[in-house]
DNA sequence: GGGTATTTGTCCGTATGTATT
DNA sequence: AAATACATACGGACAAATACC
């Protein structure tokens, strides 16, 4: 029994697309013209072209055409590393709210911006009761933040602290602007408690509208995001932040780096 | 201008099925009755399906009907972790070819087998050249396994080996059985290389028609994989091992863990 | 095992709307 | 304003997979 028709038809253009005969920005024949090339009707290669799209090798641009995508850049994130890098601090990554992380996406050659930092006060919930280790219901404080690089959209960050620090006196974290030393160092300051310890944990799924508005993803869910969620313990043992990072998964990757380990050459991107 | 109607259909068929009111497993209403309930011709009931399946809350069974799809309880995999865990050694995760994953699988009680090695000899192209900091086209081992866990399909792994360590006499490199104490101990063994470091790289992609017919994903490739690469290091800060590690990203999660971390309660696993 | 009803999958044709050039 | 190209929506026909008697 044949494969269906579209999905011949797919396979067809995949090939065409792989094999570089159609390069990445090329536009593909119209829909018209396919019907003709492939002696189907226009629905038929609409399908071929929608499965096309599901697996991300072209997009469609109403009244323009359809086009292969452009590959993009990945921007690496490390979450971890125990060498004497490109940093002071011990934490890299997500921590600190900013000052490692501009660190290492200058390192690859690019322009970090941070917006302004967003701060609610909810109540804890789900994920967020749970990791705090709060009631849920409990208040929290939830500092937003959106990033930038390069002029593009690249990753919301959300860091959540249980509003008994505030109570305890740590009431810079209620205020909507930057901590510039970091968040940690700051809580160690005001209130002497030591970050002992964090686990991150590394998700994808698909966005939620908000996600999907903001990174100019397709509103369908075809294109993931990393949901990378960070809690922070105390000497007891206690959670007290919990940092919850999204990111497009078609933009984004991470690194973990432990023991001695090379630099990496500034490697031209293969993937 | 109003939304289409297949997202206004779709829309209020997602409404139905995050309040519950349709649940895990539960069958949506035929594509006759959704027709009859919307107003709308077969078509376009069909194509607010098609929808609610890339966004993966419904799954079609040709002959049977739509169905809410059934949440997976995810496997998490350590990447990295300091603290005295489970483990005795110190490399976790993915290393070791199979000693510390299949401890930590069974922690989270379940059962994992693991394939017998497939060994394959093949030219180092690529991600595997620049890796292993190799020539393309030079000689690489190729050790290939399958893991199940709970006898479903959960990751597929490779590790690479320059053909340079076997020529120097650690022989069981291209022998197709497991190695007990793990290749890290091998290697030390028969050729004095101790393993300084190493470095992951984590990325998500959609999967290869191999991938997707092993892990029984859909062939669109909505469903992404984990591609998850380690490269291990000498003393001299030379690569001598890659692992690439795929998982399908709907069932795997991961964790990084540093400093001082309280063990985690088996939560009822909200994600 | 066979036959039938049900349900989704594929493919066609047509018409009209919307976005871009 | 006109032409081009994709988006939405309708209708119909037959095939393939499954369940049930």
């Amino acid at each position: 029994m044949p494969e269906p028709m579209y999905r011949q038809i797919a396979e067809d253009l995949r090939q065409k697309i792989e094999s570089g005969e159609l390069g990445h920005g090329d536009q593909l024949p119209t829909e018209l013209e396919l019907r003709e090339l492939y002696d189907a009707s226009r629905n038929t290669v609409r399908d071929a072209i929608k499965l096309l799209i599901t697996r991300r090798l072209v997009e469609t641009r109403p009244g323009q055409g359809t086009f292969v995508v452009q590959k993009i850049n990945p921007l690496v994130t490390t979450l971890f590393t125990d060498s004497a890098t490109l940093l002071a601090g011990k934490e890299t990554g997500l921590g600190g709210e900013g000052t490692a992380y501009a660190a290492e996406v200058s390192a690859q050659g690019r322009k970090a911006e941070d917006s302004v930092p967003r701060v609610e006060i909810q109540q804890a919930a789900g994920v967020i009761a749970e990791q705090l280790k709060l009631a849920e219901g409990s208040p929290v404080i939830g500092r937003h933040q959106q990033r930038l690089i390069d002029g593009l959209p690249w990753s919301l960050q959300t860091t959540f602290y249980p509003m008994r620090l505030v109570e305890l006196g740590a009431v810079r974290l209620i205020q909507a602007d930057d901590m510039p030393t970091g968040a940690v160092r700051y809580l160690e300051e005001a209130l002497g408690i030591k970050q002992a310890g964090w686990r991150d944990r590394i998700t994808v799924r698909a966005p939620d509208v908000n996600e999907a508005t903001f990174f100019r993803l397709p509103d369908d869910g075809r294109v993931a995001v990393f949901e990378v969620r960070r809690t922070a313990f105390d000497r007891q043992g206690q959670p007290f932040r919990l940092t919850v990072s999204v990111y497009p998964a078609d933009r984004n990757q991470f690194a973990v780096k432990v023991g001695q380990v090379p630099d990496e050459v500034a490697a031209p991107a293969r993937d």
